[in-house]
DNA sequence: GCCAAACTATGACTCTAGTCATATTTGACC
DNA sequence: GGTCAAATATGACTAGAGTCATAGTTTGGC
């Protein structure tokens, strides 16, 4: 590895530690770019030289948590298991890794969305949670039809989106709550109602 | 009225007419605050006495928008329908509405899912249109209960939260999307797989 | 070791939202 | 119609994100 890349690596990891101490002691909104750049030594073009917005770099922290779930999540998608338990072993998977720092889960529901709307990212690229989160359930519900798990008269893609929905607005109400709720039990819960129907 | 009242209605509409024409002509992100109070003629503090941020003015717009709506809402819940028609019915006017206008729907729901998580506001001071919507949603689904439209062994709230949550993402699915799909069918469908299930 | 090109760092500068002390207007009371 | 307090308007000012022309560093070829 050259110096050149030696020191791009390491000034990129300054900016990541430093600014995880401050966002953890002071919180993002109160933490300015000027602050992060001076505790890290660095000029203030520089901190945009690394990441071009202030919420990229929460973007990153946000990828650098994800890695961690998703590693669990794919060990999930493997094991042999009835589809509706799948499901919600994914599904709780990822609530747990939110529950793990509910503010930083906070801020990137917030530039998720942002990003999922303005179509920044084609399919592929997105390294959005929600967006990964959706593929991966659908998946598993297309295993779940070949199983016989699930009908097979449903459309997977959109019973992936019901999924996601109710992943994302378990997750805001949880966030809004003062802690008391548990937000892996609840969405064990919708997850049942969804395959057994609420219609008589 | 007096002089002042009818001054201060008189500078608010002017704000409000001044920036829908702005923000039509260049978005919401392109119109300074600036430029709004220059055009509306009055001066930039004037401004904030009124909107406590910019932000503030697009939430504005948003409850006009929502009286509107949630007048035919309104209707909808009185009538004496089946329960799965009638929430797909409320699901169906709110797409409507937002289908009228994709840029501003757009801007809401972010700001809506940052209103909802501040827990900024208790329960019923909060003009959230989610918000709004999962009590609507809450009250049909009791109903249902009583008329054995719904099974009675489902908790209600949490139903509620599952079809809000498939209201959001749908929206959120239909403002990437290119304009190509249309937000209200794809809800109907969804609803009628909540209710049947989707399980073998 | 020297040079040019490519890459990276720098900080003064710009742009805009939002603040606040001060000035102006209004309304109520005499 | 004069006076005072409350309400409202004002715009210079602050703060913080992001830009960009310039300066400095690294590299690879000679």
């Amino acid at each position: 590895m050259s110096l050149r890349e030696k020191k791009k690596i390491e000034t990129k990891n300054k900016i990541f530690e430093v600014s995880g101490r401050l966002f953890k002691e002071k919180g993002f909104e109160n933490t300015t770019v000027d602050e992060i750049t001076k505790e890290a030594g660095i000029a203030k073009g520089t901190f945009f030289n690394y990441f071009s917005t202030k919420e990229a770099l929460l973007l990153y922290f946000g990828e650098k948590k994800e890695e961690l779930v998703y590693d669990l999540i794919e060990n999930e998608t493997m094991k042999n298991i009835p589809t509706k338990e799948k499901i919600k072993n994914i599904l709780i998977c990822l609530a747990d890794s939110c529950e793990k720092d509910k503010e930083l889960t906070k801020l990137l529901i917030l530039e998720h969305t942002k990003c999922m709307q303005h179509s920044c990212l084609g399919p592929d690229e997105c390294k959005n949670s929600l967006y990964r989160l959706n593929k991966l359930v659908c998946a598993s519900l297309e295993e779940g039809v070949g199983n016989k798990d699930v009908k097979n008269s449903i459309d997977v893609k959109m019973v992936a989106d019901i999924i996601t929905g109710i992943h994302l607005y378990s997750l805001i109400v949880w966030l809004k709550s003062d802690g008391e709720i548990s937000f892996s039990n609840s969405i064990s819960e919708k997850i049942d109602m969804l395959f057994e129907g609420i219609g008589n």
